[in-house]
DNA sequence: ACTTTCTAGAACAGAAAGGTTATAGAGTCG
DNA sequence: CGACTCTATAACCTTTCTGTTCTAGAAAGT
């Protein structure tokens, strides 16, 4: 999988296009030529940018034709939200608010983050 | 508070040096020369470090005499989580252990991420 | 005030990140 | 097989990051 995990999902998810390239794939798979589009960079940019996101094990790749298809693998999600708890009881008072967030998105497709 | 929220908190995240200060600070707050002790880079790498996490508005400074003090400022971290929560639905299987993990660390002081 | 202590900033170097264009390569399909 | 489609790689450039050493500056203590 990833190589140092924390460092290189959280190195990902720092880029504004990737975590964009992330929001699109929850809508499912893609090609290269499709993620391209809605970005105003070269395919070679977006193809580095899913290198990038293969490495910390955010993505993963199929075939489909001659087309590279990715898809979203959330497990590095999981972990760097585990990292983030860790300080859980430092945001104590917004904790609650973080329930209520999540609870909420539950129920609401709308909810879901699109940078 | 932090400039772009997201780039930078995840920007500040991604280095593993920035990630222990963070962990060092929840055990209270530490002057500039107590950060610099357990790590083996210069003071001026380290106060480098502190202004990137200030930037990111994940620590917080005061004075004491002649010394800054750090301060754990969780509430870009708690952003983090409500982004990464976004994703929630994409590890169902996994969100229970997540769920077991976050109420374990609930009680369990021990509990903590060292990394 | 003078000295000491602690932290920040300047100047520099090397590595890494992110983008571009041009080109190679892999896989399909007629 | 041959042509075409889609994606990756190469080569290059510029900017940002991380670290260093040396020095300046701010606040406290004597």
């Amino acid at each position: 999988m990833a190589v140092d995990q924390l460092d290189v999902v959280f190195g990902a998810l720092a880029d504004p296009t990737r975590r964009a390239i992330l929001t699109r794939l929850t809508h499912g798979e893609a090609t290269v030529a499709e993620l391209v589009a809605p970005f105003e960079v070269s395919q070679p940019a977006i193809s580095r940018h899913l290198k990038v996101l293969e490495r910390a094990g955010l993505i993963s790749r199929t075939r489909r034709a001659t087309a590279r298809l990715s898809h979203l693998e959330a497990e590095p999600l999981r972990q760097a939200t585990v990292w983030l708890a860790g300080y859980r009881e430092y945001w104590e008072e917004s904790y609650e608010r973080l329930d209520e967030l999540l609870a909420a998105m539950q129920d609401d497709e709308t909810g879901r983050n699109t940078s």
